[in-house]
DNA sequence: TGTTAGCACTCGTCGCTGTTGAGTGCTAAC
DNA sequence: GTTAGCACTCAACAGCGACGAGTGCTAACA
């Protein structure tokens, strides 16, 4: 059985009058909707076709149709149209444009905490990634005879540091000389570059009497072991989940916050592979990823959808920002929204990415 | 009509015994458990003047006794006796205990993490406030030619950074002098005596071939009115509540929830005054602060109660570490639980303090 | 051959009903 | 002052029928 233009139209009316009701849909509600001059009995017919094929579901006997998984797959890749933002929506985004303030980290959390309540769904963001981000400088500050700060400071204009504690009294001076001399070895290394046979290296190549600092090359390695496993995901908007009647069960709310309360289980959520189901011809022009209900592998994911872009800095991908709601969600706005977000981070870390090659 | 000894023991066990089934407390009930050799019908009459003096409540006609407000706070001054921790317990103190990383803020968020699972309700802690904190050091350090980072260390340990633009090429040796000024006039003053007239001397102290640098200046005031506003709270285990009856309906998990969202009104929940009708024979020697239900003026926590307890440094106040749950809290429990915790937080920040102080 | 009207059927929702049981307050006797 | 007894209250629950939205099938129609 082929999908005629009339299946097509069904399907996408279906689907178009669920995700504003939340409710099956029955034959006659399209056959008025929808005019085509066809009879609910007509309509039904196609419905049940429709059912076959593996697009709509039918949540008991006597209830109307529910899109399927698959249906949403077809309509997110073939019928969707583009949404165009109303005159009020991009006036939302422009009071926020405006606050593009300096850190970096601000910048992603506020971002966030505006997709969420732009699109009423649940936003998040994962942090910059920096696996491949260099080291700008190394700073060390002493705090007092026994403990310095170690600053790391990586191109992308994130910043680490941690305090650590010097077995020995060491002079000011002399932590100066060995910052430079640090400085020096590590400036322009990528993350991935510094591993233990390079610490190693920098130690041989210092001369000894640096020896009672060894130990803060050490912290060094730490550090950068934490940034490179460290993905922070920020999520915002979790409470949003209860306006949609899919998680008005008690049981399923609960599940859903207490999978967005663990972190570890959101980044694998959001790590899941491209995989070939999910190919969508629009997804080259747009960034836009979308992965719906099961066709994500985890458990608790299952009737809902991500929809995520990846931000850039120049051509490097930072990070990830998207939502996640109910499979039913309104996806055209969803993709038209979080396109709008993505392209206004590019543009605030390219400032940033300009800035760090002017030099 | 006063409390005699008897109602003392059955308002005791009815809120004991409430506490561990969240269910109505029946005279018969009360009757078997506590063995007075007195009948259901007597214990009734106790439990009609136990509500007429207001410390019990009748959810309906036909159902047990529920304690009230009122009833939990004689419960807590009076009736509660204190909670030795299991040996489980201890044992898992003492594995959180290790985890003792240098890193302040980690501290806090793993002490709060754990409290939360420590105690199964939702624990919560306010940063350090940092009003009274004094500058440790201050430094720039130059990112490229037309940008540098300021670092501001205080004396608790707490670090602050912004990126900040400056409009002209300046050499890093440059840099470097001017940071050692800045050093130098503003190490010892706490953020409060840094206000604008103070950088104004600063900038007049200053040759006026720093001049280029003076926004440098500003944007450190920036930095400090941001550190003042700034009351962190780090909230965790939210979703513990949906183990408590009290929560079972949808919409009052829902308010609970968004509230603790809104870091703003958890804020103001937390700097309630300390009113005179919670007064308790305890909190002098613990030091741990119980608000039942309406006492704390808001709305939406007027069926909960928050435990809390202040964190110090040295002698200073540093925060406010707690837990929020149903007013049908097993407060021995808490005191015990968090009383603990604070004293750990205690000995760690008095660690830091003391290796300030060894200089 | 595709479309449609008609009809029997399914099944979740809603409101009503009666039953059950836990718990109370009151009264009268101890 | 205490207690046994009893009538009363009321939430929770299960059973029941009416309702209605929606379906699938069949037979008639263009």
């Amino acid at each position: 059985m082929d999908m005629g233009e009339r299946k097509r139209q069904i399907l996408h009316s279906v689907i178009n009058e669920y995700i504003a009701s939340a409710e099956p849909v029955g034959s006659r509600h399209i056959a008025k909707n929808l005019e085509l001059g066809l009879s609910s009995a007509t309509i039904r017919n196609e419905m049940a076709d429709l059912e076959e094929m593996g697009y709509l579901e039918q949540p008991h006997t006597s209830a109307g149709r529910v899109p399927s998984d698959k249906g949403y797959r077809f309509y997110v890749n073939e019928l969707m149209s583009d949404y165009q933002l109303s005159l009020k929506e991009l006036d939302m985004l422009k009071t926020m444009m405006k606050f593009q303030i300096g850190q970096i980290d601000k910048v992603m959390k506020s971002a966030a905490d505006f997709l969420s309540q732009f699109t009423h769904y649940t936003a998040f963001m994962t942090s910059p990634e920096m696996k491949q981000g260099a080291i700008k400088t190394v700073e060390l500050v002493p705090i007092d005879a026994t403990s310095m700060l170690i600053i790391l400071v990586t191109n992308e204009g994130v910043m680490k540091n941690k305090r650590v504690i010097i077995p020995q009294n060491v002079d000011t001076d002399f932590i100066h000389r060995f910052s430079n001399l640090l400085k020096e070895k590590l400036s322009g290394l990528t993350l991935e570059e510094i591993n233990v046979v390079k610490i190693q290296e920098i130690k041989e190549a210092m001369q000894s009497h640096f020896e009672m600092l060894f130990p803060v090359l050490d912290f060094i390695t730490d550090i950068i072991e934490d940034v490179r496993k460290e993905t922070d995901v920020y999520v915002s908007g979790t409470t949003n989940i209860f306006d949609y009647p899919e998680y008005k069960d008690l049981g399923k709310a609960r599940e859903f916050l207490e999978f967005l309360d663990d972190k570890q289980s959101v980044t694998k959520a959001l790590e899941e592979p491209y995989n070939e189901k999910m190919q969508n011809n629009d997804s080259q022009k747009s960034r836009v990823r979308i992965t719906i209900g099961k066709e994500n592998g985890l458990n608790v994911m299952q009737s809902s959808s991500v929809v995520t872009a990846n931000y850039y800095m120049g051509d490097r991908v930072m990070g990830k920002v998207g939502i996640i709601g109910p499979t039913r969600m309104d996806y055209s706005k969803a993709v038209a929204k979080i396109e709008r977000i993505s392209n206004y981070l590019n543009r605030v870390l390219s400032e940033l990415y300009y800035d760090d090659n002017k030099e």
